[in-house]
DNA sequence: AGATTATCTGTAGAGTTGTTCACACGTTAA
DNA sequence: TTAACGTGTGAACAACTCTACAGATAATCT
């Protein structure tokens, strides 16, 4: 099940040094396999551009419409559907339309939490995201 | 202290649509500040390269050395240093020497938690995963 | 000392990504 | 119907990123 599979490719002439064969042998075996590995680096590119957190951040509060998306992260309107297009794919908003136009929203409770737990660690104050508390960091 | 500026830059030749300007303007006042958005992202993005995911999956269960997470996740040398050497800059691990050694571990509990949030959302397999997390929240 | 080892760094090329522009599509109003 | 509106899309271009190779650095060993 696990792949990267080129530890000992064929004979002792292998290449590659190993310290620890045994820790390599255990880390190697609980390895997610190939395909979990590449989805979760892509959900994770999604949120490394600062127009699409600001979008993200912007969607924690509720649901919004194209137009007001860009008026609050400043982005153009296009380029707020180029990101949306991104973000429809692997299912991280949803959009209702009524009418002409088109209301987005999270549709996954791991990504509000991803970006909790990414403002926290940046230093955002505590768990409170979007509230001014300043809880100084030392250091 | 938010930034996205130009709302209503001048006067009512502004080219923005609002629909819904009391909710835009109460999103922008709690957004992040620029350069927090910006950190976000950054951290973000060294979680959106699949052989960086590996290496950090693997320092999830301990410090290693170079050679070994090479080993382990099928990067070369080179490689693992140079992700390792993105990853130091914004203290997502720490290094530990020992002689020519360097000894690799996760340097923040924020990575782990994303990083298990983030397999959660991808594997939804529920099983043992990677024993992560375990200073997680009391019942 | 020189050789070997483990890690680190610089660079170049291929590949990818974000932004902008222009226009197309479907909906609503006149 | 035509026009305006909100949104979606494709293409082009600059900017960025990943990978591999070569070499550099520092510690260890003979």
């Amino acid at each position: 099940m696990t792949q990267i599979p080129p530890l000992a490719p064929s004979g002792p002439e292998c290449s590659l040094r190993l310290v620890d064969a045994d820790k390599v042998e255990a880390v190697r075996s609980r390895m997610p396999g190939d395909s979990d590995v590449a989805d979760l680096a892509v959900i994770f590119g999604l949120l490394s551009d600062p127009g699409r957190v600001r979008i993200l951040i912007a969607l924690l509060e509720g649901e919004m419409c194209v137009c007001d998306l860009a008026a609050t992260t400043g982005l153009s309107e296009s380029g707020v559907s180029h990101a949306l297009r991104l973000l429809r794919g692997p299912r991280v908003v949803q959009v209702r339309r009524s009418g002409r136009m088109a209301y987005y929203s999270l549709a996954d409770s791991h990504v509000r939490m991803l970006l909790d737990l990414g403002l926290t660690h940046v230093g955002h104050t505590g768990k409170d995201r979007l509230r001014a508390v300043e809880t100084a960091q030392p250091g």
